[in-house]
Order: C-alpha cells, then sequence, then structure tokens
DNA sequence: TTGATTGCAAAGACTTTGCAACCGT
DNA sequence: ACGGTTGCAAAGTCTTTGCAATCAA
C-alpha cells in the first residue's frame, strides 16, 4: 500500500462523480501527490480488478471512473455543458433483464446506461 | 455524391449491426471501393451530422455506427466473444424518463443503454 | 531481501488536420 | 471552373508496454 494508492482511495471515498484520469491527476496533485499517469492508469487497472471502482464511458468514448461503493445508478448527461450527474431508477430495469434474458438466451452480467439531454441550467 | 458515399449508404441500408471504422473499410474494400480511412472518418461525421447515422459507443471506448433508420433499439454485448446483438425493450424507459425529467429538471434528448452478459454460445 | 510499484520514454491504437490533387456537376 | 471530396503524411489524444530504479514490508 503505497501513498498514492491510499490517496487514490481516498479520492474515490471522498467522490460521487466519476473521474477522467486527467481530472484525477489534478486531484492527486492538489493533495501535494505528484504521479506519473502511468502510474494512475496502473492503479485504475488495480482498483478495477478489485472491484473498487467502475469504468463508465460516455459520449464520444470518454472514460471515467468512480467508486463501485456509490449505489447502483446511471447518469445524467448534459449535451451543452457536459455536467455528470447520478440518478437512481425506480425499478432498475430488473424486470427487463429478466424479460430479456428468457427471450434472447443471453445472461445478463451487468448493464450501462445513462440519459443526455440538457441540465437544468443548460435548457 | 460520390460512389464512396454512395458505397456507405448501401452499407448501412442493409447492416442491422453496429460497424467499427475497420470494419467499414473491410466491407467497402470488399466491394471493390478502396477508401482511406481519413475518408472513412469524414464521411461519418457528415452522415452523423444528417442524422443517417449514429454513433454507439461500448465497452472499452470502442465506437461503432448504426443506421437510424432502424427501429430504437439497444444491445445485448457479450462479455466473450463480443458479439454485439439488438435487442428492444418492451417499454422503453419513457415512464422513467418522465419521472426523472420532472424529479431533476432535467431535459431528456436520448439515451443510450446496454446490458453486458454472456451470450447463447459463451455461457 | 524480495516482490510490488514507480517514472520515463517509447510504442500503440485510434482519430483529426493541413494541404495539394482530384472529381462531379 | 468551382466547390466539395479525396489521399497522404503528419500531428494529436489517450492508453499501454519495457525496463531499470525505487519503495514497502
Amino acid at each position: 500500500m503505497t501513498s498514492s494508492r491510499r490517496a487514490l482511495f481516498e479520492i474515490f471515498l471522498n467522490t460521487t462523480k466519476p473521474l477522467s484520469v486527467a481530472k484525477i491527476i489534478l486531484m492527486l496533485n492538489d493533495k501535494g501527490i505528484l504521479v506519473n499517469k502511468t502510474t494512475v492508469y496502473r492503479e485504475l487497472d488495480f482498483l478495477l480488478h478489485e472491484g473498487v471502482v467502475s469504468e463508465v464511458i460516455i459520449n464520444s468514448g470518454k472514460r471515467y471512473y468512480e467508486s463501485t461503493e456509490l449505489r447502483h445508478h446511471h447518469h445524467l448527461i448534459c449535451n451543452h455543458c457536459g455536467t455528470i450527474r447520478d440518478v437512481v431508477l425506480q425499478n432498475d430495469l430488473g424486470n427487463e433483464e429478466i424479460k430479456i434474458e428468457k427471450e434472447n438466451g443471453f445472461k445478463i452480467q451487468n448493464h450501462s446506461l445513462e440519459f443526455f439531454g440538457l441540465c437544468i441550467n443548460c435548457q
């Protein structure tokens, strides 16, 4: 457990927003921790495999990371200012998934759902 | 309307699967049309803005393109072999979207939903 | 001491851009 | 002839890899 790993952990514990690699590096720098981007990529790999963080890929294929500790949720992404906000579905596609599994013989392991549109400030 | 554009149109008319740029180039080559990848990127840009195709971004940020003529649908993506299959939801999140708009003051314009898991062959 | 972790530089995959040549109308 | 379209090479962005140096336990 090195200092960068500890710091990364902390960041994910205290942030609910999906973070890009560039943003993570900035946040580490703000904490006085100077890390190479390679290290961040490797740490993220590690945390992904450990199941500590999950990858979210939004519009145009940009990758973001967020803690898996967060309640299962989806994202509202503003097409204008790019802000990402969490949203929790009442009935999280459970019924749909059962139906899909039956009808397609496909075993669903997870899903990704994002809503795009205009946030309250950009409408 | 040049021959490459015509050929690209045809490809999207006759394919229901999301296609990667590399795959599109191969398909064009099979038709005897040799195009530079730059041209394909530019044509896709054009078709995106015309609303003829839409971009789908799946696992790991890879970009795929498909005709917008297809009925609104989502994708089943096999975590093992990578195969992508279309799926249509009975009630396409309409109710959820209304609820989200009310509760968050967010104006939804579109959404993207993919299910990841194991296809019938890979289970 | 030992294996895991790090930085750096280089390589890779994919996408975009500048520019001169080319094509369709 | 004209504007849009093309190919090529180069540049850009983001991510991964090899290797030697370093660190934590």
